[in-house]
DNA sequence: TATGAATGAGCATTCATTCAT
DNA sequence: CATGAATGAATGCTCATTCAT
């Protein structure tokens, strides 16, 4: 029946595509729940019962958001790669490259998935499992490798990924929240963050001890 | 019509504690829009129609629910006084007493309102403006201060308390899509982020300067 | 909560019997699947959400069909005991019975039955078991006893129950066709399927033997 | 258009008999209404708008069914003249033979007819003159012959005619409906009902007269 | 002719809200 | 105040039918 035809296989693709843009922005709008499929066929300049020609159901235009994330996510991962220059280089580029990756794929589609991801159990698991924890294991050996050369003091790993992708997290949960100083300043983050995440907020070394009372 | 018998006050207020805490629970569990009166009434052990006495509608629950968020966030602000020791004590007295009042109030009543805040404008206005926005109001002045004095580097203020706000919304987020690390090492989380903060990753101050190609 | 109240039972037995009965005629007029929620809700007067306040959804409303014809159904058993006169007044008076009972539970909930159960796995089973085999279990015993006794000849009784109820049936089917000389003579049934079954079609005796080739 | 292209005629033919075969099968299933013309086209192997090609609509299926079904009835007739032998013979070829044709036309046909017939108006109406009544015709001069011969005991022609079609369409009912002893024993059929429809169950001419108390 | 993607009317079901008791 | 049956608007989804290719 269904001839490979390379032809249909891209019009299939390219209507899915709109579909998803559509949802993505009806879902970041009004949330997943508030929105409904004819919001969706709307955007998307189709009839309702052509949105499931090309998904199962409501649910599943999330899911297809979410492995689209995945795939963008996945796509960063040759890049993670750079570790040319010094400690402090490849720090800030990796988090410039992390911000860059996470504005590359639009802020709507964080919005729909973090307004979901807390209750909405498989897909908050999915969603763990697929885009935090991938960030976990490229930054991990990382970290640890400094930390046994010494560059880096030695402390709970894990605990500091989970520090950093918080940080992360947090602030695109602040900026989705509209806060306009955020956005003004959205691209003086890498450096703020590589200086806060290498040395800390205090002053020079000599503070650091607690005998200054 | 509502005499002010003290006694009915009081039955009044314990009602509607009694119906808050139901709607949090189960707004946590299925989320604000899949979750109905009648789950709500069964959980507070009321019929349907006795929400409406004390709620004018379901959205009205919601902010019930951000409003008793706000008041215990109010009534943190006389120990955020505390300013006693040296910067570094100072610093993990406000991280730790943070992280105490957010646990206070629940996990449930966050998972609520961060779920609705991306996807509920006016919501997320109110919960921007009333829960931390307060929050940098009180942390600014001290960091301004010992800017000033030379105590903490000069950097941009207002984006140094984003990069705090963020970092406990963050991991906050983590934590509520369950992973288990954050969850078993939570009580960890003060020390960490105040050596963090104040000290960054690197090992010392030498490693700090660029030249270390 | 729901204290047994008495008033309260017979007003939802009321409510019940009048959604049910508007069911019924509902899907006797369009068949099950053409007719709709709203179809019956305006028949009974109700408004739709109301009919499954007293029903699971659409298909509950045609078990709930079917256990009222079942109700109706055990309701015969002790009259079907009437084993007073010769063998021939105790076959009429049962089969001029169960006709009455059949014209007494209505001709609707029948058609609608019947529509449904051949092309309705679960339903064909149920109605098959719970309507049809009843029937089955107290006529044999009868049947049995008589040809122990030399008062029927010697046949397959099972097969013979068969020939019985299929001609009930098959005689309902023609009526509910609408076949007009059945609809006018319908109460001079019992005394011709009691003497056609007693006594067979032929004139007389002699001509039953097979020796006149 | 249509060139009298007696090829092309028949392939139309083949691809008609096709989708009825498939739509037969389907409908006898599911039932028409909860079958799909999807799951129609599936089963035929062609496209779902193919079969708008060779049928108006959906219910236009249903017609052709029941034309087929009318076809093998009518090429019954010149079998049926067979008035050779003894009138048990007669009735036993006749009886067996109606069987054969039902059997012949397959049960799934009348599984479908049978289950819209007695919903749905119009096609009721056709079923009933198109299928029912011609058996009527063809067995009521029969009847009133031997009736007039004094072979048959004198009674209404035509309600005898409804109790022997209501017992056919009885036997069919409840063949499938799944009775298994019925589907074991189909066969002994023909002998069966010849033998009460002529001699009834009753022993033997004596217990016939009602003086018997 | 054959195809199957697109269409949109139609339906079962849910649920916030009301109100008589 | 408390109750919970009744309401009916709203929504996800299905499917007969059409039509461009």
């Amino acid at each position: 029946m269904t001839h490979d035809d390379p032809i249909q296989a891209q019009l299939i693709a390219a209507r899915r595509t709109q579909i998803l843009d559509a949802a993505t922005k009806v879902f970041a709008e009004k949330g997943f729940e508030r929105a409904t499929i004819k919001d969706v066929a709307k955007a998307a300049g189709v009839a309702d019962g052509t949105i499931y020609n090309y998904f199962k159901s409501k649910p599943d235009l999330l899911l297809g958001i979410l492995n689209r994330l995945n795939e963008s996510e996945q796509r960063r991962d040759d890049l993670a790669q750079i570790s040319q220059g010094s400690v402090r280089e490849q720090t800030r580029a990796y988090i410039k490259h992390r911000l860059e990756v996470i504005q590359g794929q639009g802020f709507e589609a964080l919005r729909v998935m973090l307004s979901e991801v807390l209750i909405n159990q498989s897909l908050g698991s999915t969603y763990f499992e697929q885009v935090i924890q991938p960030t976990f294991d490229i930054a991990e050996p990382f970290l640890k490798q400094q930390a046994d050369q010494g560059v880096f003091r030695s402390m709970d790993t894990a605990l500091i990924l989970r520090f950093i992708s918080g940080t992360f997290l947090g602030l695109i949960m602040l900026r989705l929240m509209g806060d306009p100083k955020l956005i003004e300043q959205w691209d003086n983050l890498p450096d703020l963050i590589t200086n806060i995440l290498l040395d800390g907020l205090a002053a020079d070394g000599e503070n650091n001890d607690e005998s200054a009372s």
